[in-house]
DNA sequence: GTGAAGCACT
DNA sequence: CTCTGGGTGCTTCACC
């Protein structure tokens, strides 16, 4: 039925049917396996392989919580085995035993889609996969950023194939779903062994086309080489203080039930303070805030901050709505939500690193997203006080990159001026200031700092005036003056910006120092709009990616030195320039001297990289 | 279940 | 005259 529907869809657009095989038209061979002798039999053909394929079925989408159900293998096309895994813990590590001398084999190159979680999932079972490895998920993610990169889109696009819907066996997704606990081995094996099969096929034909467009180095020294530390880091986790959470819960529910009495007094009424919908009508039907107040494009009254924070000044509501939703967020996305994050296992907080959706070549984060951590207001930033280290006996070491961003587009734009600032260690923002403004460097007070590193921030994102005017709540002609003056001092920048959208729009891609790809099709397009937001990528996206790839590097040749070393310390989170880690008080100097050389020398350019650490009880005092 | 609005980070 | 900063993930509301 899935299938069909897809089919029906692909007619409707292209005119023409397209006939797709699938697991009854294709001939195939997919054996159950639980023989002891014959599992072993299979493990030494394994090892006698250059390459092979496997898949491993789990209770649930969670790595660190769920359990191994089975593990398929495939190493030739159209063969594949299906190992059930006891579900008693002695049944389940005999299995495993022998799989291991397999998964373990440093010789034999691993093939997956999504390897990190089949890694990730095994560790709890003692299993450390060894040896390079291959991933459809992540190759695809180079070739074409922005698409889907699940393994049944990649069968239609690269195979022509449809393979079995998770849905086909586990039932339709809600909460009467079945789990692969749920099924026999038997009722499992085809789609099982399918995935490893196709997974493996898929191999071949993306592994050519990396070569062809150019992303073997990228593939094979960055990225793979990534997933082992990933998957470490998100199997080490990060200790949090429940009891502080808790305390903090309880505040911001006092405070927000304060400032909601207070609105609810100034409104005259009671109504939901979270329903931008009642809230519109409350701030401008009612009390009348503004003659003429802004619309979203959906025709609701627009509540944002932008809109409340003008407001704030005049109407003491508007100052009292923002304090509530500050600790509204707070509360239910930060405070509330961590501890339930806890696996009950170590007691830890285990995220999901993301490695193939962001288009620049950002890692993302969720479950929980450990990247967006308030750090801004003063009580947003007491959450980072409940990120601690295992005990006494050890400290956070906070690494990140100061300014790496402008440091890339100074140093790939060749501008001298900048340049100079950077090597000469000088603060950049006053530097900017003294410039653009024309005054020497003692006479930037903090207003023109502030408004230089607004204006610094802004290039790297392709500014506009009118942007620039809204961030510093100046008219926009003052604004247009301040980017030209920019301009006239950074001479490169403004060269390196139209260079880059020049090459744009004759390659329709850009790329990052390590040849990272970002499509940018619509960057010739009549629809100004369309054409703006491509022009914007054109320079955010090299930068932004550079600055992707070069903390990717410093993380893999970091994870290799603390390896290398046999240190105890463990590399547990990363914030896109910045990496964190736990460390055993003994190891404290030593890690953190090495961690900020490793970061600073993971690429050689004209501009210095420099980074600050620090270590701390908490993530907060780290900083 | 899905999309919009709003907001947390870099 | 119009539009208007890159990249994410999570929560809540409102509607289907």
């Amino acid at each position: 039925m899935f299938s069909q529907a897809s089919k029906e869809a692909i007619e409707l657009e292209t005119g023409t049917p397209a006939p797709r095989a699938t697991i009854d038209t294709v001939s195939h061979d997919y054996k159950l396996l639980t023989d002891h002798a014959e599992i072993k039999e299979l493990v030494n053909v394994l090892n006698e392989q250059q390459e092979f394929c496997f898949d491993t079925e789990t209770t649930g989408v969670d790595a660190v919580e769920a359990q191994v159900v089975g593990v398929a293998f495939s190493y030739e096309k159209s063969k594949a085995f299906y190992i059930p895994i006891p579900m008693n813990k002695d049944g389940a590590m005999e299995v495993m035993a022998m799989l291991s001398k397999a998964l373990e084999n440093p010789k034999t190159l691993k093939i997956g889609q999504n390897i990190k979680y089949d890694i990730l999932v095994l560790k709890k079972y003692n299993i450390h996969v060894a040896g390079a490895l291959f991933d459809t998920m992540l190759a695809h993610y180079l070739i074409e950023p922005e698409t889907k990169h699940g393994m049944d889109v990649l069968a239609e696009q690269y195979l022509n194939y449809s393979p079995v819907s998770i849905t086909e066996i586990l039932g339709p997704k809600g909460k009467n779903q079945k789990n692969m606990a749920d099924l026999e081995p038997s009722e499992i094996k085809d789609y099982a062994c399918e995935d490893a099969d196709i997974t493996l096929q898929l191999k071949q034909k993306i592994a050519d086309e990396i070569d062809k467009e150019g992303f073997t180095k990228l593939l094979n020294d960055i990225e793979l080489p990534l997933v082992n530390v990933l998957a470490q880091m998100e199997f080490e986790g990060v200790r949090i203080d429940e009891q502080a959470l808790t305390a903090m819960s309880k505040e911001l529910q006092e405070e927000s039930l304060k400032a909601q009495a207070e609105i609810f007094k100034i409104a005259g009424r009671e109504f939901n303070i979270a329903s931008p919908k009642q809230l519109g009508e409350v701030l401008f039907d009612e009390l009348k805030l503004v003659e003429k107040p802004k619309k979203t494009k959906t025709g609701q009254y627009a509540t944002g901050e932008e809109i409340l924070s003008k407001l704030a000044n005049q109407h003491e509501i508007a100052a009292k709505i923002l304090e509530f939703r500050e600790y509204q967020k707070l509360k239910s996305t930060y405070v509330d939500a961590l501890p339930k994050m806890v696996s009950p296992g170590d007691g830890r907080i285990h995220t999901d690193y993301n490695q193939a959706v962001a288009a620049t070549g950002r890692l993302s984060s969720n479950n929980p997203n450990l990247q967006n951590i308030p750090i801004r207001t003063p009580k947003g930033r007491e959450i980072r006080k409940a990120f601690v280290p295992a005990g006494d006996d050890h400290v956070l070491l906070s690494a990140d990159y100061s300014q790496i961003e402008l440091r890339l587009a100074a140093a790939f734009a060749q501008d001298e001026p900048m340049i100079d600032a950077f090597k000469n260690g000088r603060d950049i923002h006053a530097t900017t200031a003294a410039k653009v403004f024309k005054v020497s460097l003692d006479e930037v007070d903090p207003t023109m700092r502030r408004k230089a590193k607004e204006v610094n921030f802004g290039i790297i994102y392709g500014i506009s005036a009118f942007c620039l005017s809204q961030n510093l709540n100046i008219p926009r002609g003052v604004a247009g003056d301040i980017i030209k003056a920019y301009f006239e001092e950074f001479p490169g920048i403004k060269r390196y910006m139209d260079e880059s959208i020049e090459k744009a729009k004759e390659k329709e891609y850009v790329e990052t120092i390590m040849g990272r790809r970002r499509y940018l099709r619509d960057i010739n397009s009549r629809n100004a709009t369309m054409r703006g937001y491509a022009e914007r990528n054109a320079i955010n996206a090299p930068i932004q990616g550079s600055a992707a790839d070069i903390i990717k590097i410093a993380m893999v040749n970091i994870h290799n030195w603390l390896k290398k070393e046999s240190l105890k310390s463990k590399m547990i989170m990363q914030v896109h320039d910045e990496l964190v880690f736990e460390v055993p008080n003994e190891e404290t100097d030593y890690v953190k001297g090495n961690v900020v050389k490793l970061m600073m020398s993971a690429v050689d350019l004209e501009v210095p990289m420099e980074v600050e650490a620090g270590v701390g009880e908490n993530w907060l005092k780290a900083h």
